[in-house]
Formats: structure tokens, C-alpha cells, sequence
DNA sequence: AGCTATTAATAAAA
DNA sequence: TTTTTATTAATAGCT
């Protein structure tokens, strides 16, 4: 198909190979696509010219991804490398994994225990008794801190009532001695005679463990 | 090229379409392998039809797997490395999923719950409590079905007891009249006049279920 | 799967 | 490279 017969052999000529090798690569390209909607087939086409420029074409309704993809489960052949397989490898293991926490978690809830067996309920009963003994204790302990919050929060209020009654005495007599061009020195001295615990301090921050 | 021009758009005539497709894959494969030839290119060429057959074509100074490291030297794309990154999400989730069950497990077994708070404490307690009654229930099925098995088994025992020393009677006698020529038919009759229940029987295959 | 009229691709030249 | 054009190659419609 040209003004003469050319056989299938390298074409010397390095620039007629040049030139042939942009034609034909256009014409099998355009072919591909003819081919893909045509007849509705997906086509990946990937060539490299000796210089290692490359051209694709790819059909449009899929991706080289995805053929390689297809190649690799119709051919069998491996195509990605052995980090590839580890990668499936781990999923697996852990996967696998998962599914056995997750029928041991339904056993623990009390699902799915028909197909066990007697020893295996033993050891489930166990499992579930310490822990509900454990989940107890912690209770217990919370609520043993709870006791003794309330506890502190009740003399804190008492103190705080304490000297809230101090001071609206101290107040009072304030008022009484507003004339008295002394009055202020008698407050200061008031504060300094106070003992220190009964000041009003902020509350304690951490009065309050974690609940 | 042919006995009339076609409008490059998909062929409705599904055997029509099948052949086009096959002489075309063939004239594609042909350039392919022509190009290469001629003009010292690589080409990699795979094809699926719409069946899901595949065809492919490989230069043979190459492999597809040098082609697609080329590929994705050269274009920068990521082929199977968006496929890694598929794999190592997919591992990353269900490796979480992992160990959400894992610290819900250790809860379970009384582990690690000081980090707990009392909501959440109370929760578990109420799982444990059920999985508990889930267990505890069976395990009185269990029960049950012991009993009942031990019953029917000491049932069993008492017919074969009553049956074997009926047997031994039996054989005695039998000996005892040896001598008698009638005694082949005084057994049969023996036999045909005994309670079916009373026979020896086979024992039941599934008298004991499951444990 | 062959046949062949017809179209499409392309080799050589520009 | 791209265009032109003579020629070969591919193939659409039939068997």
C-alpha cells in the first residue's frame, strides 16, 4: 500500500524508518480507536519509538489501570512485584484477624454461641465473669472517689458558709462605723487577725477527680 | 476498505460486530508486529472485546512489565502505584478496625477500662451481663439436654439388662434340650412371641446430641 | 472460514 | 513534519 511493495524488514534508512514509523504509529492508533467503537472493545495500545519517546492510546471507557487490572486475572501473570503480593498478604492476615476478634466480640455479647461447645462456654463464662468483676471494681473505686469528693465538697460549703457569716457580720459592723474616720485601718486589721484557713480561696481545681 | 464505506459508530449487528471485530483485531496485531519489525519500536498492545476475551501483543525485544516501568518513567503516571495506594488504605482501614476491636475485647476482659468513664463503664457492664445470661442459658440447655440424655441412657441400659438376662434363660433352656429334635422351631417361636419393644435393637445414632 | 469489490493505508517523493 | 499520489493492504458484505 504505497507506490511500492515493501517487505517486513528493519528499514535501514534511518530517516524513511523515521518517517514510516510516525505513519504507521498514527494509522495503528487510529485503528485502535475505530476498533473501540466499533465493536465496543477496550483497547490499551503502548508504543515506544527507539529514540524512547512513547505514545498511548487507551479506549475511553476504561483506564490502563483497570485492563492491567483485567490482564493480570485472565492471564494469571504477575505484573506488579512482590511488594504487590505483600501488600495482598497483609490484608489478608489482617483481615482474617479481624474476623476472628469480631466472632469472639459476638461471642462475648452472647451471639452466635449455639455452635459452641461446652469447654468453650466455660472458658466464654470465665472470660465474662472477670470481666464484669474488673468492670466492678473500677466502680466500685469510682464510687468510693465519689464519696469522698461529696465529702470534701460538704466541709468546703461549711467553711465557705463560715466565712460568709463573717463577713456579713463584719459588714454590718462596717456600715455601723461608716462615720468613724478609722475604718479602714480596723478592716486591715481584721484580715491580718483572721487565720489563714478561713480566707476565701479559690476552690481547688482538681478538687474533682475524673468521672 | 470494503464493499461499501462504514461510519465509524458502534455496529448494532451483534454478528456483524463479532466478525468486524475479530478481522480487525487481527489487522491491528498485523501493524503492531509490522512497526515493530520495521521500525524498531516497542509495542504493547492488549485488547479486550466486550466478552471479556482477551488478546495481546507483546514486541519481543521487551516484556510488558520493562514497558509499563517505561510508562511510568516516562509519563509520570501512577499505575500500579495508585493501585498500591489502594492496598495500603485498605490496610490502613482495616487495621483501625482492628484495633477498635481489639480495645473493645480487652474492655470486655477487664483490661485497659481505667480509661474508662462511668458512662461508658456502664455500658460495658450491661454487654457483659448479657453475654453472661447468653452464656449462662446455654449452658442450662446444656444441661437439660445431659439430663435428658443420662436419663434415656439409663433406660436404655435397664431394657438391654432386662433383655440379655432373658437371653441367658433362654440359652439355657436351650442347652438343657439339646437333645430334643424340635428345638430349632421352639426358638423361632420364642423369638416371634417376645414384645418388639424387647428386641435387640441397633442403638439410636443420635441419642446424644451435641456438647 | 474464504472471496472480492471497494475503501483505507501508506511508500516514495516533494 | 506534512501533503500528495500511486500503489498496496485491509476489510465489509457476501457465501
Amino acid at each position: 500500500m504505497g507506490r511500492g511493495k515493501i517487505e517486513i524488514k528493519r528499514i535501514e534508512n534511518s530517516s524513511n524508518r523515521q518517517v514510516t514509523y510516525s505513519k504507521r504509529r498514527n494509522g495503528i492508533m487510529k485503528k485502535a480507536k475505530e476498533i473501540t467503537v466499533l465493536c465496543d472493545a477496550q483497547v490499551s495500545l503502548v508504543i515506544f519509538a527507539t529514540s524512547g519517546k512513547m505514545h498511548e492510546y487507551c479506549s475511553p471507557s476504561t483506564t490502563l489501570v483497570d485492563m492491567l487490572d483485567k490482564y493480570h486475572k485472565q492471564s494469571g501473570k504477575r505484573l506488579w512485584d512482590a511488594k504487590h503480593e505483600n501488600l495482598s498478604n497483609e490484608i489478608d492476615r489482617v483481615k482474617k484477624e479481624n474476623d476472628n476478634m469480631q466472632i469472639e466480640l459476638r461471642h462475648m455479647k452472647g451471639d452466635d454461641i449455639t455452635s459452641l461447645h461446652h469447654k468453650e462456654l466455660m472458658g466464654l463464662e470465665e472470660a465474662l465473669e472477670n470481666g464484669l468483676a474488673g468492670v466492678r471494681d473500677k466502680q466500685m473505686e469510682y464510687y468510693k472517689t465519689m464519696k469522698k469528693n461529696e465529702k470534701m465538697l460538704e466541709d468546703e460549703n461549711k467553711r465557705l458558709s463560715f466565712i460568709l457569716q463573717q463577713q456579713e457580720m463584719a459588714m454590718e459592723e462596717n456600715v455601723r462605723e461608716m462615720e468613724n474616720p478609722y475604718h479602714q485601718q480596723r478592716v486591715r486589721d481584721y484580715n491580718s487577725q483572721m487565720p489563714f484557713a478561713f480566707r476565701v480561696q479559690p476552690i481547688q481545681p482538681n478538687l474533682q477527680e475524673r468521672m
